[in-house]
Parts: structure tokens; sequence; C-alpha cells
DNA sequence: GTCTATAGTTTGATAGAC
DNA sequence: GTCTATCAAACTATAGAC
């Protein structure tokens, strides 16, 4: 019982320092772009030496797909934590809104989910089964189901936040733009339009 | 009017070695992705040493920016050279098929026109001008004048480039939804109906 | 304009003491 | 698990002969 205790202990430390340096990553990422990160400049934020660096990874492609894994789970959870309204069009609404404020937040974390920007960095088979499983637990939140329609409404999401970020980055631009958009696309569903036209907040 | 003719021999020659690097610096860049590209790769293809790009080129960075410029001149060029339909509706179409296909021909060079990829680089006045030419260029292809509309458009394009390039690089399936996006956004506009909706080629 | 030689950094990664 | 020391390699860029 005692070893178990122990064990755990250690474990949580470990865990710890790994998200110690997982936290540095993203701050360099974030200042100096995502491909200038380098091990010496982590471990220096860390407070250690950079061959420390491998008690915790083993290389620095592992520390990209640590982050890589961990931004698609980060983004699922927050998919799942999301209410839905029952209207449909409000879902649609909705949904394009959450998509659309996780990626515009943080450049080099959109970069490393959708953009090969890292030569080389291909995410390891558990980091990608974390992105295939947002993907396909989206249908399951919207009020559509055809592949066609899908793709329709993530290129209609991704052509938003992509504007926002090359033109009008930190802004409100495209984001603006979200309720058009979709009742557009709700319009183009043959979605029953809203009883009551009261434009929404957020 | 001998020494002019010399002078032209001397510039031809020296464009015709800059092409060269150019050409080799996007083949290096297309097999091996943006930011992986070194000098010596490029002068290796080239035939040449790698310091001897400097007489060419004042730095890699000046490379990088004269691709970003080139990109963004053959857009312009390739844009100017497309017969617009007079259909409002068959327009849009055109244009974004227009968009679509530059963009998806080449993920590096829509990488580098369009995305911040390499850390530190920033394109001169002179490269940055084209782009600028290009942008302000569009409406005047369009059916459409206001900014917002042509927000929303920009946002559509690129979107279906960009979840093409992601999830589809290579295939159709993102450009065979160009038609319906773009009745779609006609019908947002209040566009009259085409008069006979046989779907046309490419 | 091209070469050789090399400076001067920076990088990811390893070995081995503690 | 962290350190020091160091490797081996890559890189951009410059100097100077030809």
């Amino acid at each position: 019982m005692l070893g178990e205790t122990t064990s755990a202990w250690i474990s949580d430390r470990r865990a710890s320092a790994r998200r110690k340096i997982l936290d540095a990553a993203w701050d360099v990422a974030r200042e100096q772009g995502l491909a200038a990160l380098t091990l010496r400049e982590v471990a220096d934020r860390v407070g250690i030496k950079a061959p420390s660096l491998y008690s915790h990874f083993a290389s620095k492609h592992a520390i990209y797909d640590a982050m890589f894994g961990a931004s698609w789970t980060e983004f699922l959870e927050r998919s799942r934590t999301v209410p839905l309204p029952s209207s449909p069009r409000a879902a649609l609404r909705t949904i394009a809104r959450t998509f659309f404020d996780f990626a515009t937040e943080d450049l080099a974390r959109h970069q490393l989910m959708n953009v090969k920007t890292i030569p080389n960095f291909e995410p390891s088979p558990q980091a990608y089964a974390a992105s295939l499983e947002a993907y396909l637990a989206m249908p399951s939140y919207l009020p559509i189901s055809d592949q066609a329609d899908i793709d329709v409404y993530t290129a209609l999401i991704s052509g938003l936040i992509a504007q926002q970020l090359a033109n009008d980055p930190g802004g409100q631009r495209w984001r603006r733009l979200i309720p058009r958009v979709m009742s557009m696309f709700a319009d183009d569903l043959g979605l029953p339009p809203n009883p009551q036209s009261a434009p929404e907040s957020s």
C-alpha cells in the first residue's frame, strides 16, 4: 500500500514536470513562432538545462507531439462543455463560434493542429487519435449528418478563421460575419426560419 | 549603343541566374517544406556553391522575399487572364475556382503567401505591394462591392482551400463544393437566379 | 561571379558524474 | 533527474584568391 502511494507521488511529480515543460514550450511558440521553438529556450524557462528535458521527452518532436495531442484533447473537452441550443439554427451558430474562438485564440496552436508547418513532423498514432476523436464527435453536436453538408460547414468555419487570423488578428472583422454565414448555410439546408429573429448576444 | 546592348546581355544573364535559383528554391520548398529550405540545398541544385548565391541575393530572407513577390505577381497575372462570364453567378464561381486552383496547386506557395510560417520573415515593401495590388484588384472582377460581402466571399473561398489542403490534398472533395457554396452565397446576395440551370464544366 | 576556407552561431542529442 | 561537458552536424554569412 505504501508502495502504491509512493509511485502515485512519483507519477504526479513526473506529470507536473511534463506540464511545466509543455507550458514553457507553448509560451515560446506563441512569442517566437511555432517553428522557432528550441530546447534550450524551453529549458531556460523551466529553470533547468536543456539535456534534462530528455528525462521527460524522448526528443523535440515528442514535445511537439504532446502539444498536438493536448490541443485536440482540450478542443474536444471544450466542445463537450458548450451548452447546445435546441434551435438548429442557433446550434449551427454556437458551434461555429466555439470552433472559431478556439482557433483564433492561439495562432501557434492553430498552426500545429491544422497546418503542416513543422518539417518532418507527423503526429504519433496516439496523438492523431485525439484529433480523429474530435473530428468524429462533431456530427453528434450538429443538426446535420450528410458528409457533404458537414464538409461545407467545416469549410465555412475554417474560412472565417483563416481570414480572421491572416488579415485582422486580434480583431472581430470575420467573427462578426458568423451569424450571416450560418444563416446563409441554414437557408441552404432548408432549416425552418427562426420563430423570432431577435439577435442573440456574444 | 554597343554598351547598351552589352549591359542588356548582362541583365539577361543575371535575371536568368536569379530565376534558376528561385526555381531550385521552389523545388526544395515543395519537396521538403517551406521552412526546411537551406542555401546549400538550393546551391547544390543550381550546380554552384552556397556562397555564390550571395552574388544574386543578399540573404536567405531575400530569396523568400523574391518568392513571395513572384507568387503574388503570378497570381495577379492569372487573375487578369481568366475570362469573366457575364452572368454574376457564373462570375462568382469562376473567380472562386481560379483562387482555389491557384492555392491548392502548391502548398508551399500557399503557406508563403498567406500563413506566417517562417519565423522573422516579413515581406519587403515592394513584395508586399504585389500582394496588396492583387487584393485591391479583386473587387473589380466581382459582381459585389460591399466590404462585408467581399469578406464573406474571401472567407468562403479560403475555407474551401484550407479544408482541401488539410484533409484531402490532391483530391477534389472540397473543390466539388464550389458550385453549391457559390450558389448559396449568390442567394444570400439576392442575385437573380440563372435563366437555365445547366451545370457547366471544369 | 565563382571558388575555397572559415568564421561564428545555433541546434538536437549523448555520456557520464553526482 | 539534474547537472557539466561535449559532440556532431547544420546553418548563414564573410573574406579573399582567381
